[in-house]
DNA sequence: ATATATTTTGCAACGCTGTTGCATATTCAT
DNA sequence: ATGAATATGCAACAGCGTTGCAAAATATAT
């Protein structure tokens, strides 16, 4: 665990620092996606916000996390899959989010739908969100 | 028009004052969604930020106009097709965001796609975002 | 039409989120 | 182990959005 997560720092030409590591732990233990203000919560405020801020833009940069648009404008992060390399997102899945524990799932597994567009719009990118009751809390 | 603005603001049980009867007429002149800072911009400032907030918020609450989550986490508000009434909202259609011009499109007569989750999960709202270019900029 | 009650507005102040500059500390490469 | 490069923490700041309250505008009743 402690190594695979040595090892998308290094390929991703990033120093090793314990702040890096904890952070990253924090996204595999969890599972789903976090906000900033989770990381500082679960973290206990051990190292500045600032840092919180400049590693999980470091991360976007590097194709290590992806952000998710919320209906309520908060800004979740979520680990990307192997298919995602600096500055290039494939990021196409659905989320979803559960109105009542808040959890931010990536459905990677689900067939992405077809979106339609009128005659001269041409789509680049297209995010999926999707507000419901998870697994878990029905 | 301007009567049809009269008769919305009453029918929802608002008040009719200038303020409310500009920014309704600045939604319907401008055709795409507006977030507050394009309204703070096109009222020439005659009025104040908190009025604007406040005012934006009580439309979504009469269903009046709808909100946009955007990947950049900015809010833009739109108006609301005949189907929406107070707390309850029908805007399930798509939304285009032009990545040249801005613009932010309600795609109200493109089909919504199907959208499929795993077993357990169910969905109560669906916001479809799409990117790209729109058919002024191609 | 006028007076009264209700609603809306503007101002001031505040909290929260995110950013930047800079000095210090940590990590990396030799 | 040493120096260069990188990351961190601190302080300060800007912007967004909210709240409380007094003044103004609107609606209501007479």
């Amino acid at each position: 665990m402690k190594n695979s997560i040595n090892t998308i720092l290094k390929t991703s030409q990033l120093s090793v620092t314990t702040n890096r590591i904890k952070i990253l732990e924090l996204f595999q233990n969890s599972g789903n996606a976090l906000s900033h203000a989770d990381i500082e919560k679960l973290s206990g405020k051990h190292f500045d916000r600032v840092t919180i801020y400049r590693t999980l833009q470091t991360f976007v940069d590097k194709g290590i996390i992806h952000t998710i648009p919320t209906a309520d404008n908060s800004i979740m992060y979520a680990l990307c899959k192997e298919a995602c390399t600096s500055g290039h997102h494939h990021d196409d899945h659905v989320h979803f989010i559960c109105e009542v524990c808040g959890s931010t799932y990536c459905l990677d597994n689900i067939s992405l739908p077809q979106v339609n567009v009128p005659k001269g719009f041409s789509i680049n990118q297209t995010n999926i969100l999707v507000h419901g009751v998870c697994k878990n809390c029905k």
